[in-house]
DNA sequence: TTCAAAATGTGACTGGAATCACATTTATTC
DNA sequence: GAATAAATGTGATTCCAGTCACATTTTGAA
């Protein structure tokens, strides 16, 4: 169950009464089976800060990002904090581990203003069961998840801690990033502290190396929320 | 297409001219689909060393781990390599990208004397249509390997080389430890470089580390090979 | 068995990131 | 808009893992 239920209610987005046109997975759903998710599905707002499920909630919605965006993240055994992903809208969490009502084993918690829609795991599997071809983009989903992951794991197993921060900066730029015609803006919706908690290394350290890049001409920045 | 094509031959293991039987993703097959992929199928053998495919190659095959064990790296951009999975018999690589045949993104290299089986990815999609339960073994594969790599990323996180090597030790034993009357004994099929590009830190680190270990108590190392 | 090659152990050194502390700027709340 | 809190910038310091160099051991091939 999400937390801040105090603002269940439905989605303003859309007509659905929750977003399932942004997720490029239901685009097949006929409208029996459209109503029937729609139905199911409770739409909650969180303002930055506000935790959406812990490491150990149990894990028996799937979360799909309406709009804004939120981070998953870990704690390492040192009490660090590791950010795994970065979702915005359209992306969704928590409907691998399909049959299995375990715990969710990383945190998830909005980056900014933040609208969810939740599934239950059961309406989700009720639609899946008659839509094999569902299952099929499941499966992509996840192959795109296992990407990300691995390619972050090589870049935490960088030794050069300029590597790893221009291959985070690359790696916003592909999914954040906004072509304009002296380059591309990025407008960040996380600060220094947590691009070094995804880049695996400190803030001070971050804020250094940005002013590095920018003396060398490869960045500039823009206040201290644009890149 | 596989590396090594000298050895190109049925596997001597089993009935099926290669290793369906060790794999569960198979385990729901009925004769006639038993019989499809088997005679699609080919098996390697590989000694230590040798590379089973690199980044790079073409991905339209399955592999299937029959005996050995394998493991599955990536190259930093400072030329490290990083370890992502150590592979061992019965599970498989190459499935979740299942109807692109893009290019693979790391390198498989055996780790020992290893058979390795492959099948088409025609093959494995023919048997997959007509089986849509297997899609969902599939994805449950696919979600352990999520699993597996999150908590890689958990651990290459950490600041503490001494949880590191904690954290490697802890996951070498899960997978490949055997209990005894006193203790749980590690017989790797890794060396030093291995561990220490597997854990994210030196060769020398390892070594130190674990003589620290062992001083401190926590584990007992037999010769180099044990633990 | 011998010899070469690979793996491991070990000391010395160094660099650079983490950490700490605090000033300064920016954002939020009332 | 003022007051407060959060985020950021920055210097100083520390420390420890990476690196280099080389000795020693183990492995594997001839």
């Amino acid at each position: 169950m999400p937390r801040c239920i105090q603002n269940k209610r439905n989605c303003e987005a859309c007509e659905h009464g929750f977003c399932i046109s942004q997720v490029a997975l239901f685009s097949s759903l006929n409208d029996e089976e459209m109503a029937l998710i729609s139905s199911e599905a409770v739409t909650y707002s969180y303002k930055r800060g506000d935790v959406i499920f812990a490491q150990g909630d149990k894990a028996n919605h799937l979360y799909i990002v309406c709009s804004g965006k939120i981070k998953i993240k870990k704690y390492t055994v040192d009490g660090k904090e590791q950010i795994l992903y970065i979702l915005s809208g359209g992306d969704f969490i928590g409907a691998f581990n399909l049959l299995k009502a375990d715990q969710f084993d990383f945190t998830a918690e909005a980056l900014e203003d933040t609208e969810i829609s939740t599934v239950s795991k059961s309406a989700f599997n009720e639609v899946l069961l008659k839509n094999p071809d569902i299952t099929l983009k499941v499966l992509e989903k996840a192959y795109e998840r296992i990407q990300k992951v691995e390619s972050l794991v090589e870049r935490l197993g960088t030794n050069s801690v300029d590597a790893k921060v221009a291959g985070l900066l690359l790696n916003l730029e592909t999914n954040f990033g906004h072509k304009t015609k002296d380059g591309t803006l990025l407008t960040l919706s996380i600060n220094r502290e947590e691009m070094g908690s995804y880049a695996g290394i400190a803030r001070e350290t971050m804020t250094r190396k940005l002013k590095l890049f920018q003396e060398l001409g490869v960045i500039k920045l823009i206040g201290t929320k644009q890149i």
